[in-house]
DNA sequence: TGTACTGTAATATTAATTGTTACAGATAGG
DNA sequence: CCTATCTGTAACAATTAATATTACAGTACA
């Protein structure tokens, strides 16, 4: 899985952590430790979906547009990484009942695979990962 | 999530179809569209945990040693791919409450995803496989 | 009108996956 | 006991995917 997908969590739960004011994808970008225009093109993803509002220009940046009690784990994957489940298998042969029919078989398993992880990613909210995260924190 | 897993399910499915006899892995890898070696790597795995027997030589190769009944994706999973879900993150920020914990927090979400996934391939065992395979295969 | 942002495309770099070559060791059959 | 055919692995090459970087247009504010 690319990561994609944590770093949306990670950017939202940066997020919801700065409801008053923008934070701009080079502070975001300084806590999860990659570029800032990798942030932003994430960011582009969710703002399409309306869980972000941005703002270019000076005081400029991303806010929270959601609670974040109303966005779960499996609204992100499905953004950023639908479908990343399914293995790149090659083609393969057609000449050998296996070969021929395996792909569509596995195809059909893993879509039921990626909707089962659904049920358990949705029972997550980015306000359950902020209250982990403080959890964590306060033991160090 | 690299192929060796579906490479599994596909070699014990071919094995699962030529109970009488050993198969090489140049027949297998024609029937996968792969290098023979990278069958003989994963096969070498599924040897170790005692699914299949090899055999080296003249007339050599490999065979089931289990009921294709007897085994399951979650089984071949674990042995192929343990892990894999795991996104791998870049060490993120020390010094910001969310860089600082995230890691461990979607660490063990990511447990938690893995062994939710286990309970779906559980339901799935090689002869399964097989019967999907020959029920697509009548199809055509 | 300059500065500080986002948005996005194009390219470069790095890492992961897969393929290839090479060869030691096993085994059957002549 | 010698040769052909297989597995088992390691080392290396090639390919592909992920990520970083650079560049620049567009927007907003002061």
């Amino acid at each position: 899985m690319n990561s994609d997908f944590t770093l949306a969590i990670h950017s939202l739960t940066y997020l919801a952590l700065q409801l008053d004011h923008m934070s701009t994808s080079d502070a975001i970008s300084e806590s999860a430790c990659v570029h800032p225009v990798r942030i932003r093109k994430v960011l582009s993803l969710l703002k399409k979906h309306g869980f972000i509002v941005s703002k270019e220009g000076i005081g400029g940046g991303f806010i929270f547009s959601k609670d974040a009690s109303e966005v779960n784990l499996w609204d992100i994957y499905r953004i950023t990484s639908d479908g990343a489940l399914q293995p790149k298998c090659p083609d393969s042969n057609e000449d050998c009942v296996v070969g021929a029919n395996m792909q569509k078989v596995l195809f059909s398993i893993f879509i039921g695979a990626e909707q089962h992880l659904g049920q358990y990613l949705k029972n997550y909210t980015i306000k359950d990962i902020v209250d982990l995260v403080n959890q964590k924190n306060q033991l160090c």
